[in-house]
DNA sequence: AATGTAATTAACCAACTAGTTAAATACAAA
DNA sequence: TTTGTATTTAACTAGTTGGTTAATTACATT
């Protein structure tokens, strides 16, 4: 599997983006992560390693602990990926681009009805 | 399903983020976007369903055909919920953070000119 | 050595995914 | 109306995912 989908596959699940945000303010052990969670340590677990599998997360060796520590690399590669597309969830740039054309075709403002409207109206700017 | 999760499962997957960048230079039919693809038509067809249900795309209707538009908004969800661990993979931050730390364990009274020592870019490891 | 705590592994299950082929639907053109 | 083209739906399959409980491993403490 691909970096990217591995990245984009680990997260997709509710519970792992939960868990990275909790590894976001410092490291912490398994059970540590599982305590806000209903569900049992064992899903927690898997959990951990899809993140570690995708490199979201690394783990350390202490005692009989394995802390786990966000290691979020990843996320660069999947943002720079998604930048790609800015430009189609930002309109004020599709909206510039039309502004943009419409001068460099018109010339001159010449929105035809409008002009008439304005001409009965008798009111210029 | 929560709309992060149905966004990044939709982008999980490497089929699926071809076709976005496919439909990124402009609208296709199924059978143009099935075109470079070795998968039957229905394999194609379900992508674009996932990615219909993802709000990634949109789908219009021209006689016999369903052309398929990038409607790219659930990424900018996407990308705020990423901006928040931006931190975590710029190197810019774990040098404040390795500062701040140091001034903590030193217990110095708040040397704010030492910031100057603080590098923007290139590696001394 | 025995006990308790942290975490993983094993075995299982239901639901979902990504693909297949074959059949059905929808429309255009002849 | 028949034929051809675009696309979807249906039915099926193999593999993956997200969860469970029970057993196991690893280590610390008593």
């Amino acid at each position: 599997m691909d970096r990217l989908s591995l990245t984009f596959s680990a997260l997709a699940d509710p519970t792992r983006r939960a868990i990275l945000a909790r590894l976001s303010s410092g490291p912490a052990s398994v059970n540590d992560l599982a305590a806000p969670f209903s569900m049992s340590l064992p899903a927690v677990s898997k959990h951990l390693k899809v993140l570690e599998r995708a490199q979201l997360i690394a783990r350390g060796k202490e005692a009989q602990w394995r802390p786990c520590e966000i290691k979020a690399a990843p996320l660069k590669e999947a943002t720079d990926w998604m930048e790609q597309y800015r430009q189609f969830w930002e309109e004020r740039f599709d909206r510039l681009e039309d502004y943009l054309k419409e001068l460099q075709t018109q010339e001159k403002p010449a929105p035809v009805k409008s002009a008439t409207k304005r001409k009965k109206h008798g009111s210029n700017k």
